[in-house]
DNA sequence: CATGAATGAGACTTCATTCAT
DNA sequence: TATGAATGAAGTCTCATTCAT
């Protein structure tokens, strides 16, 4: 089962140092890991299932994880950042055209990412990830909120509007976006949802503005 | 374990009917299991916990449910309509003051109730509760999509924002609005949230209008 | 669900007494259980499935019988004599014909009653039961036994047989006769058997006599 | 509750294959339920006892047997043919003396594998297990059929008995004969029988001829 | 007496985890 | 190091039996 590399050029060394190869079958694991508890949830997949959808005994799999959960984490710890949506440079080139882009590269992301869909089914199991996962969206909310004072400062944001709460709806729609998306039978618009996201953050006339002075 | 009625009339007849104590067991374990499932997760609360949170044995839980499942269908259907947001009008009276109470309202019964919290979990591992939830969901968003057409031909909306899309992220608002609070420290604020609704439905001079109207 | 008899007269008194009913009850438990251990079997069968089938409720069942197998006991009690095969009388008539008389009537009675198929599911968890039929049946081979002696003092036997074998030979088709008919595809031929049995009884020529004598 | 080979050449190497191992809990397993089933009957019997009368854990009843009815059934694939009674030469000596052996041996062999006494109490249950059974019947009354026909032609049966039905009594005899030993006090007689099944396929001068022939 | 809801022991089965090879 | 057989705790579910009404 194991030995499917090292027959790449004649002669070869024993060049592939074991770590390499240990590395590539612990991710091997945590690739296998992602797919099943995407496709069947987390509790619905078994350790068993990882080690023989990669491809290794079960043995193998407690040689490098701990247990079901740890793989999970480090699942985690590999990809958090690509779960975490990027932060909208508000005021180089046109808003609603930044942010579409913005939200499709996202939306696809996660999807192909796709972990965000057994969270849920995890935050109530492990309070350690749970606080992590907290404690990344305080994060994001501290980087939109400031983000959105800077612009405010230029005078670019409602007046009557609180910029704390702006940064929560923001991020609601940008989180829950791909997941949501049978509620209508039309297709997902990015720059529909990007043009709604402009509104709460700008008046029009600023926006109009904004976008004659890059485009 | 039994006696909790028979108390209703003078004279104590043997007329307590089986049927409502039976209801009332059945309601004890639903109401148990609910707690569970909020507090544990849907596949960390076992058939036995839900049994002895609700003070009966474990074969009294079978005799009224053939297994968990089908024991959060009856949850769901017995609190479907809990959960679905109130539509919401638009043009009796200060619109944000009405959307402020009715979201109040809305997510402290959704936090009273907590099975939104269970759904995530659930979706991938029951297809029928899966499809019964987009079902609502739809009809939800084919309501909100109306009433804000109302609206749209009265000439309140913004002329530049398509419905389909408001009326999807007011949903997205409307619907995660309580779990995800811990973004900020700050308490979450229903007059801004429903601020920000009316910002991205009405233009603000509208808005005004309907204020005036009726304040 | 009680209540179906006592209404065939008009002014009836009330003159089915207790113990009547009482033993109607316990019968018709017993014609329930006989049912369905028959058709799926002694452990297949509950004494749920036994009351419901018989149309009272369970806790009826146990004022009737302590349990299970006590019903099925009753039951044998009842049967028992029904499922001992008939002596013959050999020297009274064509042995042929009253054999094979014996035989079909017997046979079909087993398939009436058909106990004899939960027998061997029996025997290992109930020894009183498994006592009372191997009393049963030593009982039946000594009066067979005997009864070849009659004739054999009468010189119509085989000289060179073992009175005792013969006796268990004939016993042995008796018994499993009317179970084990999916050997051939031809129907069972209560003729061709009752020959058989002849021949390992009487010499051929004392049988001619004997069908001579009383034919 | 390992260890118990290693012993077959000298050296000693880490040679004892992992299927030999495995084979041998298999079989440690089969040859436990085969005692239970025996000893207290199939639906008595336990996979919890299985696996404790072998010496292994539950989970390992489970590895190697979906449950108590597939062991069952394996059990019934390797030891079908030893259940089977053995066909007689009824011309290459003695007939008496060679059915007597054969009988002998064929209870004795029925007697150590005793899985025999189980079949009644699972035909009802196991529709498959019954059809494979029935098969096997009927299979092994052809065989007995056509081997009565060929001493048929050779004039060596009586005219006058239905060979079907001598071929269906043979078999009565022959199948049921460890069973029901309990009739009489006196030991079961070999020759005795044998000489009754003599008597039922050959007339007796023929028999005689028989074994003068060969004796 | 009849009823059937309630009980809980115990059977069945799965799976995370260990450990000898 | 890799393997996978073995383990047994824990969950699911059934059913004989009791007992309040």
């Amino acid at each position: 089962m194991p030995d499917k590399e090292k027959n790449q050029l004649a002669g070869e060394f024993p060049f592939v140092p074991q770590q390499v190869r240990a590395q590539q079958k612990r991710h091997a694991l945590i690739e296998s890991g992602r797919c099943l508890f995407i496709k069947n949830g987390y509790s619905q997949t078994t350790a068993k299932d990882i080690a023989a959808n990669a491809g290794v005994a079960i043995g193998t799999f407690y040689r490098y994880f701990s247990d079901k959960r740890q793989l999970l984490r480090s699942l985690f710890e590999e990809q958090l950042e690509m779960l975490i949506p990027p932060e909208p440079s508000w005021v180089h080139g046109d808003p609603e055209i930044l942010l579409a882009a913005l939200l499709e590269k996202h939306y696809k992301r996660l999807d192909e990412i796709g972990i965000h869909r057994v969270l849920p089914e995890l935050l109530p199991k492990d309070p350690e990830l749970s606080e992590i996962l907290i404690e990344a969206r305080r994060k994001l909310h501290s980087k939109f909120l400031s983000s959105l004072r800077q612009i405010e400062e230029m005078g670019l944001t409602w007046k009557d509007l609180d910029l704390d709460t702006v940064a929560w709806t923001v991020l609601m729609i940008v989180e829950n976006g791909p997941q949501k998306t049978e509620y209508s039978d039309n297709e997902i618009n990015y720059a529909e949802i990007a043009k709604v996201i402009c509104r709460i953050v700008f008046p029009p006339e600023i926006l109009v503005r904004l976008q004659n002075k890059e485009g």
